[in-house]
DNA sequence: CCTGTGAATTGATGTATGGTAAGAAAGAAA
DNA sequence: TTTCTTTCTTACCATACATCAATTCACAGG
């Protein structure tokens, strides 16, 4: 998730009204597109073999959200994106992002937004390894205050790597605690 | 893990001779520095309160491994840093990854760099939400298959976040359906 | 206001993986 | 070689989290 204001960068794209649940990409698509999120929320997810859903990320907004190794290399999507809100966005080709006569200083600028990305993934990914349940879930809410707010439980469980019920569980010794 | 060839690169930084066992970083040090492994294997990982260890990333021959945002950020490092194999090592230092008079070609080759990691990132942050003990496993031997002959089990384990004697067991089951 | 649908909670039970401890095997050292 | 150390395996038991099923709760739509 990044965290430079694009707003006023992609002002003059046109914008999209997506309906809550409408589906914008699906798994197995050739896709050329990135969704930057003006208003709303989108989400990426995986579909495993036994049909249940990982979200891999959520996108609220200000952020961008593609299946970007689908993009960059010309393959099959692995992620569905949808919107779990009624959003605005605008729909962005992979030239819009990184064109070929780029200057240094917007290069910069996207290797900034890159390190960023990365230093997320490495915390997330050390979460996955190490934390407990109860561990995660107060990450993510320490670490994505609003996102705990608007989004339902069961899909910050997704998120997190745990089933909707081990989450109610574990909010439920929350409160008990205190 | 980087693909690209980075040994002409660095040819000219003196190389620096580690013992198996020798500790390059440690969790709380301010650094400024990244390791380009010549021969032999490094590690990162992490050592939470309980004193476990999680491996974060092996560093083969040809890789760069540092603690990207303390040395970006100038904070405290959170990984140690060892050799597991004797080792030649080069070590940079943040300038000498990127400087500020980079050209747009060069930055261009850093962009690549960082997507090829966050693709990486990606696929194990899938996994790591997904995928059971054995399907990590099975997915580790094929995407490092020469990392898996050179590495103690007990570290294959750690990165795929589960514990020895269930890597053991893994094993085992897979000895028996064949 | 009702009614339907998905979200959240709860209880009972199952299971994959973890923890502990002991011994076997494999490497390093001497 | 022999010894010492570390890794790997195995057995037994513990536990965190998952699964299944039944309510309850919270709204969105009519």
């Amino acid at each position: 998730m990044q965290e430079i204001n694009l707003k006023e960068h992609f002002k003059s794209f046109p914008a999209k009204q997506v309906k809550k649940g409408e589906i914008l990409l699906r798994a197995g698509d050739f896709t050329n597109s990135a969704f930057f999120v003006e208003e709303g929320c989108l989400r990426a997810y995986i579909i495993n073999s036994n049909g249940k859903e990982y979200i891999y990320q959520f996108a609220p907004e200000n952020w961008i959200v593609s299946d970007e190794e689908a993009v960059l290399e010309k393959k099959e999507a692995i992620f569905y994106i949808d919107a779990i809100e009624d959003s605005v966005i605008k729909v962005l080709n992979s030239g819009d992002l990184r064109s070929p006569d780029m200057n240094v200083d917007a290069a910069n600028k996207h290797i900034s937004g890159l390190q960023r990305k990365l230093n997320s993934f490495r915390k997330r990914i050390i979460l996955l390894l190490s934390a407990t349940a109860e561990e995660r879930y107060e990450t993510f809410i320490k670490t994505y205050p609003n996102l705990a707010q608007r989004v339902p439980l069961k899909m910050i469980a997704s998120y997190i790597g745990i089933t909707p019920e081990s989450l109610s569980r574990v909010r439920k010794e929350l409160v008990a605690k205190k």
